[in-house]
RNA sequence: CGGAGUGUAGCGCAGCCCGGUUAGCGCGCCACGUUCGGGACGUGGAGGCCGGAGGUUCGAAUCCUCUCACUCCGACCA
């Protein structure tokens, strides 16, 4: 850990802020690879439980994992047109198979000897992969539909990355199915961004806005782009999640074909959603303070944490003895305990410390403690403390961690509705960019040229329109012609 | 790819303009003692090819040339 003790403030250097903390919390670091991060142990932690939680959604919908090459032919990339468009740019390409030592000694060199015949691509996304093979796994209707995902990890060779946020090498789950109607593929999209939708709700704790993204913002190769965005303290939006509707795109591009219950043959239906380590960037900005990380407890490595307090060894001894027994029972109600027995630091050093960690609960034990049958619990949200009967704990935890993330998901859904804006023109829509921030929800006449003018002009983009948005009769904020319903921009992550 | 920075101890930095004993400071680290209910204190100690290569010079962290890397701000994007 570094020396500075305190973080940057939110309100004076956000993105310093941001990075502080992802460093200092023991999440990640940049490594010396450009653009790359080391995702570190507490760090890696949280994403294990955010991955296994999702696991259990997917496989709960009917889902199954599986596992595609990571190097994609050139040729397979460039099958579907729009597709390659959207990702040509930002692909890392393995031209050689082979090193040597240098003619002059001087280290090793590609041996110009072993150039591939086709070069390969570090996967973007694997659609096109995946799509090859689904060919083949599919004949008959009663092949349908086919439903999985992959846990991987994936490249694109971003100019400018940030921890988290957008990285060189990211991981990150894809759902990539099969249908045998574009029914029947809708609704396998809408379903999978309910599924996020739940998961950054329920485990999160981070209120999310379920919509459609516009022909512009659309994923490469998809008819419809479905998104969940959620909004960060400083006022800019982040997309948290996607799942797209495919049509019949790739089963065009890779001819993946199938024969229905009446013997014709039909092009199949697909859909792909996808969300990364990403949601780490999410997460740690929708609680965090000023003091550090605020994790929710459903992903918290550590839910609670036991701090002994004492002078002598025998209160060491006996304040640990009465800790260890509080850990054993909490963690029979399966709840994460860390007893913080180290007697190589004070316990003001270690309430620093598991607040800068984001621990949700900490249990406070000293000989007055004992003495009265009492624990001090302390909550990380709010900073408040109480004195407890030692009794009580066990009834205590598991409701205050359920409070805990009742509360963080309140809090930051009253922070999301208060920085939602109706703005009827341009000018105002200007001002709340640059004043207030957030989501601005206002008219649009539906036209590409518009958003990109819009989008030049402030940097605001359309995150998307919401799934169940009121239809109301207005004007574009831009060219006054007639609308039928708000959209939501924001500057975005 | 444009702009701005930064590379000196594990981390954060000073020193560089104006070349000159042994390259400093804070934190961290190690030892011992006192401490321990909100980031303790004292004493002692360890730790450096000053990003790399070349040059100028009696002498380079410092001046010159070249190079490599990373960070931040833009354009691009999950």
């Amino acid at each position: 850990m570094s020396n500075n003790k305190a973080l940057p403030k939110r309100s004076e250097d956000y993105s310093g802020w941001y990075n502080e903390l992802v460093k200092k919390a023991d999440l990640a670091e940049h490594s010396s690879i450009k653009g790359c991060m080391v995702i570190k142990p507490y760090g890696f932690t949280v994403w294990e439980k955010m991955r296994d939680t999702l696991d259990k959604m997917f496989k709960d919908t009917g889902h199954v994992n599986a596992y595609f090459p990571l190097f994609i032919p050139k040729s397979y990339l460039s099958k579907e047109a729009s597709h390659v468009e959207g990702f040509a740019k930002e692909c890392a390409v393995v031209t050689h198979y082979r090193l040597k030592n240098a003619p002059d000694g001087s280290g090793v060199i590609v041996d110009p000897e072993a150039k591939l015949e086709e070069e390969l691509i570090v996967r973007p996304t694997s659609e096109t992969v995946i799509w090859n093979t689904y060919r083949n796994w599919i004949q008959s209707y009663r092949d349908l539909p086919l439903l999985i995902n992959q846990w991987a990890n994936v490249v694109r060779w971003e100019m400018r990355t940030r921890l988290f946020l957008r990285t060189a090498e990211f991981l990150w789950q894809e759902g990539h199915t099969a249908h045998a109607t574009a029914q029947e593929a809708v609704e396998e999209t809408v379903q999978m961004l309910n599924v996020y939708a739940e998961f950054a709700e329920k485990h999160m704790a981070m209120p999310v806005i379920k919509g459609v993204k516009t022909a512009n913002e659309r994923f490469a190769g998809a008819v419809d782009t479905y998104c969940i965005e959620a909004l960060m303290q400083d006022g800019k939006a982040l997309q948290a999640g996607t799942s797209h509707f495919l049509g019949q795109n790739f089963a065009k591009a890779f001819d993946v074909r199938f024969t229905t219950k009446e013997g014709k043959q039909d092009l199949v239906w697909g859909t792909s959603w996808g969300v990364s380590t990403r949601l780490m960037g999410a997460l740690i900005m929708a609680h965090s303070d000023d003091d550090g990380l605020v994790l929710p407890p459903n992903l918290a490595p550590i839910q609670v944490v036991i701090v002994p307090i004492y002078r002598s060894d025998e209160e060491m001894n006996a304040v640990n003895a009465k800790a260890a027994e509080i850990a054993q029972q909490l963690r029979k109600a399966s709840i994460s305990v860390k007893h913080d027995s180290r007697d190589t630091h004070k316990p003001g050093f270690k309430f620093a410390e598991w607040e800068l960690k984001g621990v949700p609960l900490r249990i406070a034990i000293g000989p007055k403690d004992l003495e009265n049958n009492t624990v001090e619990v302390a909550r990380r949200d709010t900073k408040t403390k109480e004195i407890i009967g030692m009794n009580s704990i066990y009834d205590y935890v598991p409701k205050m961690l359920d409070t805990i993330h009742d509360s963080i998901y309140q809090r930051a859904k009253n922070f999301r509705d208060s920085m939602i804006t109706r703005v009827d023109s341009y000018e105002e829509f200007k001002q709340v960019l640059d004043t207030k921030g957030g989501f601005i929800s206002a008219h649009w006449d539906g036209t590409g040229e518009t958003e990109e003018r819009i989008k030049a002009e402030t940097k605001a983009t359309i995150r998307c329109i919401p799934l169940d948005n009121p239809q109301e009769e207005g004007k574009c904020i831009l060219t006054g012609k007639p609308s039928k319903e708000r959209v939501l921009f924001a500057r975005a992550y």
